[in-house]
RNA sequence: GCGAGAGUGGCGGAACUGGUAGACGCGCUGGAUUUAGGAUCCAGUGAUGGAGACAUCGUGGGGGUUCGAAUCCCCCCUCUCGCACCA
């Protein structure tokens, strides 16, 4: 034979010598026409390697970028290295090497290995994050940011990892806890850092969610993560003082039920307000308080806790005085860190009050109408009347108060103002009622539905100056200061004249320098504080002593921008160049996993606005699409070291071959849901491959033989010229026409959209097609190869060179389908008698109902069940189906 | 608790806008070829009953809408992910 069987080992390493010997994948980015740039996440180069749900994110934007090439766009796939920041570092540690040591041997490996898998990747823009020649312009990035008033330094209550030994952004704390030390519970340190004003752009970070094309799970969790409430801040008087307490609340509507507020133990009019008598349980709760953890503190099912300042406020509804408490349950980070509590409709309130035995005063019924379900138990004999009916009275409840729990109440605490009140109290609520209804014992709102009354309520309450309609947001600003060593330091001088000063541009980069103990739980300070030429300096503005800021930047300011940077990588001017950002950005597909959502995807997003008022870039938005891959797992379970079952993609590939790797990796499922990897499965796929291989060796080869052609004669009825029982070369009958065409929509389409799985699917139809077809012309045989070039890169360059074709698969155009192709000439109809299938009739496609309507009687097992019955109604669906629906 | 998504053969998964459920792959069964095969090829493979043609059942559970529901509506259960005392 002329050709040799298929050998992925061999092929493979051909088609990667040569790409690399003839550059083909490294466009020519100022000439490019058609320019597509394809990103996918860089990874973080561990010394294990390169790991199997890497391979899995980027084998799927690489069919992406692949795709587009055939389509005939020049196709700008870079990759780079993050390889500074804390996982570095810690690894580091752990082995006791030098991070600037362990660095290289680890990216030579991680380069390989991409190679291995047959990534369409430009080596010649690759960036690496630690380099001096990239950190610099994080660094100046940085002085940007604060030039422009986003970069400020305050004293703040931050998330301190001890297992980290440094401070971590609000993204990097998950339930309490160090999202690289599950077990660890963050801290929080009053520390004055360095912060990013990413709040500044939160209403934009929102809105412009509504028109950017990326995954809906996306952008749902940037959503959440912003978290824009709406709602007003109400001034409450204080008791026998001047001044006010300021709440943040959603629900003015509910003001008439509020009695009594709560704020935070941090907050400052706390210690002013507390009463003499209170003032000692006070003082003792709020240490108590800063003590706790965020992971305990944060707790909802804790059992709610707080102690009575011993000074009232007004609300400024009822114009009663109602007791003002202190809890850990309000957060000082939130609104104004002070609340009025409303139990009978909000849950956490309802908590508390019924601890403490605080007046529950329901304002909200449910409509008429909503289901019992409704939570009050009285719902419907609330309704018979309103104002006097529930008189029960609140002073009973609030009296229990005083004797029940933990604290003292002292003097003035007694609630509610000495019972003087027939307020009603619905005692009989279980829960709060949070819903929306009818407003009673709320004055002149009586009766309106709550919706409007919340209007109502916020302008009446903006018309006498005590309350403003504000918005509110979740997000808070970024912590970027990293007390570590393995990262771009923060290039800023604090002079004892001139204060915090920056590092003029032209010194930058700020050099980390290669000390020798980069550990940070080393006595003496952070790594950089210790390490005196690197921590004295000279002060820019007076050019007196100084000292060098001696914290590192957030690792994911280092990768908030790589993007930018791969174009221009070679550039040492500047850190990116405008004509070439012009014509590349924003990245037209950026693929990666859905764990950065709300860290790297938003940070990137933010940066992104904040370069473009500065008038750096000319978009705001960075990805014309982003696509989020579903998590790949093992036989049911997460991939882990600590399970033992982490794919190696090296022992894949070397017994697979990569191609085989690569297919069966995205035929697991669909690409947006992740996939189960089960070594079972991937013999599927290379059996696949190899029957490709041998149906083009016998075709092209000419060689009669292999065993395809032998089983033919067993039974189907063989081509007849001669020997040559495989297809030969030759028009092609319409059935397999029909075939491709149809596979050269669908398998686009399917790309398109992400289904690669049913994309393979359709391949594999066509190629059983193919090989029981008599006879293929070249448009078939060249089409197929090309639709197979996204998936299996090598193997499809093998084909194509096998076809006797010049040059590269992926200049060769995508193939266009005849439309009339795809369809058939007859089609098949199911026939239902009372929508049960009761047979089959094959019918020309189109066919008018009269025909269809014959011949489905005409078929026996049909007519068995029309027997006897009289036909009322016939449903007919073109080239799908036709229903009798018959009496008896 | 809130938000998002998902429950389909022995397994991974298909199914356009409500129109023949189970494409494709793994596995399994039978056959062909073979010295042999864990190679290759062909055929079969949801369950139950039946020799059979066929029939009945069947997409987490229960109701409903419809000539017709995996798909739409209501209630419930389970799983995954995200957020979680954010007022």
């Amino acid at each position: 034979m002329p050709f040799e069987p298929y050998d992925p080992a061999r092929i493979e390493a051909k088609w990667q010598a040569r790409w690399a010997a003839e550059r083909t994948n490294e466009p020519d980015l100022v000439r490019a026409e058609h320019p597509f740039y394809c990103l996918m996440m860089f990874p973080y180069p561990s010394a294990e390697g390169l790991h199997v749900g890497n391979v899995y994110a980027f084998t799927g934007a690489d069919i992406q970028g692949r795709y587009q090439r055939v389509r005939g766009h020049q196709v700008f796939e870079p990759m780079g290295f993050d390889a500074f920041g804390i996982h570095s570092e810690n690894f580091a540690m752990r082995i006791n090497t030098h991070p600037m040591k362990l660095i290289p041997r680890n990216v030579d490996n991680f380069r390989r290995q991409l190679r291995m898998m047959g990534l369409m990747l430009d080596w010649s823009h690759e960036v690496l994050t630690p380099d001096p020649d990239y950190y610099k312009w994080t660094q100046w990035i940085f002085l940007q940011l604060h030039k422009h008033g986003l970069a400020y330094r305050k004293k703040a209550p931050v998330n301190w990892c001890p297992g980290c030994h440094t401070v971590i952004s609000n993204e990097q704390v998950i339930g309490g806890m160090c999202e690289r030390h599950p077990g660890t519970a963050v801290e929080k340190k009053n520390l004055e850092q360095w912060f990013f004003r990413i709040t500044a752009y939160a209403q934009r970070l929102l809105d412009n969610l509504d028109w950017i094309d990326w995954s809906e799970v996306t952008k749902t969790a940037q959503r959440n993560w912003i978290g824009r409430s709406e709602g007003a801040e109400v001034d409450f008087k204080l008791e026998g003082r001047d001044d006010t307490l300021r709440v943040y609340t959603t629900r003015p509507d509910t003001l008439y039920g509020a009695t009594y507020m709560v704020m935070a133990p941090e907050h400052p009019l706390v210690a002013e307000l507390a009463s003499p008598a209170q003032r000692e349980a006070v003082r003792a709760y709020c240490e108590a308080a800063c003590r706790l953890k965020d992971a305990d503190r944060v707790d909802a099912a804790r059992e709610k806790t707080g102690v009575p300042l011993g000074a009232n406020a007004i609300n400024p509804a009822t114009g009663r005085p109602i007791p003002i408490w202190i809890s850990d349950y309000v957060l000082i980070e939130y609104g104004t860190g002070a609340i009025m509590a409303v139990p009978a409709h909000d849950q956490r309130d309802f908590e508390f009050a019924s601890r403490f035995g605080l007046p529950i005063i329901q304002v909200i019924r449910p409509d008429d109408g909503v289901a019992a379900g409704a939570n009050t138990r009285e719902a419907a004999g609330d309704g018979t009347d309103d104002a006097a009916g529930a008189g029960t009275n609140a002073a009973a409840g609030a009296s229990s108060a005083a004797g029940g729990d933990s604290f003292s109440p002292g003097d003035g605490a007694s609630p509610q103002g000495g019972g003087s009140t027939s307020v009603a109290a619905t005692t009989s609520l279980t829960e709060a009622y949070v819903g929306e209804g009818r407003m009673i014992h709320s004055g002149p709102y009586d009766g309106m539905p709550s919706l409007e009354c919340l209007k109502e309520i916020t302008r009446d309450l903006e018309a006498r100056g005590l309350a403003k309609g504000t918005v509110q947001y979740r997000l808070r600003d970024w912590c970027i200061s990293r007390q570590r060593y393995w990262g771009p330091p923060i290039p800023m001088i604090h002079c004892a004249k001139c204060g915090v000063v920056p590092v003029p541009e032209e010194q930058l980069p700020v050099r980390l320098p290669e000390i020798e103990d980069f550990r940070p739980d080393t006595p003496g300070g952070k790594p950089l504080q210790r390490h005196k030429p690197f921590h004295e300096t000279t002060c820019p503005a007076c050019g007196g002593p100084a000292h060098r800021d001696t914290d590192v930047s957030d690792n994911f300011l280092d990768s908030a921008w790589y993007f930018l940077r791969y174009p221009s990588a070679r550039d040492a001017a500047r850190p990116w160049d405008p004509a070439l950002t012009r014509k590349w950005l924003p990245v037209d597909m950026y693929v990666g996993g859905n764990e950065h959502a709300v860290l790297h995807l938003m940070y990137t997003r933010f940066l992104c606005m904040a370069f473009k008022d500065m008038g750096l870039i000319d978009f705001e938005e960075p990805f014309r699409k982003f696509r989020a891959h579903g998590l790949l797992i093992k036989e049911g379970a997460k991939m882990s070291k600590t399970h033992g079952n982490v794919v190696n993609p090296d022992d894949h590939v070397a017994r697979y071959g990569a191609d085989t790797l690569r297919m069966y990796l995205v035929f697991l499922g669909p690409y947006s849901e992740g996939g189960d990897f089960r070594d079972s499965g991937i013999v599927g796929i290379r059996r696949f491959l190899d029957r490709i291989h041998r149906l083009y060796a016998d075709v092209l080869g000419g060689a009669p033989g292999g065993s395809a052609a032998e089983a033919r004669d067993g039974g189907a009825v063989p081509p007849g010229d001669g020997d040559g029982r495989a297809p030969r070369r030759g028009p092609l009958e319409k059935p397999t026409a029909i075939k491709l065409h149809q596979t050269i929509k669908k398998v686009g389409e399917d790309i398109e959209s992400f289904s690669y799985n049913t994309a393979i699917a359709a391949l594999m139809e066509l190629l059983t097609e193919m090989r029981s077809a008599p006879a293929l012309d070249d448009f078939s045989l060249e089409a197929f190869v090309k639709l197979l070039a996204p998936f299996a890169p090598h193997e499809a360059e093998e084909l194509w060179e096998m076809l006797g074709r010049g040059g590269c698969v992926f200049d060769g155009g995508w193939p266009a389908y005849d439309p009339a192709l795809t369809l058939l000439d007859e089609v098949e109809i199911a026939v239902q008698v009372l929508g049960k299938l009761r047979g089959t009739v094959r019918v020309a496609r189109d066919a008018a109902q009269d025909a269809v309507r014959a011949a489905a009687v005409a078929d026996e097992g049909v007519a068995r069940h029309l027997e006897e019955k009289t036909i009322v109604k016939v449903i007919y669906v073109p080239n799908r189906l036709v229903n009798f629906v018959v009496r008896p």
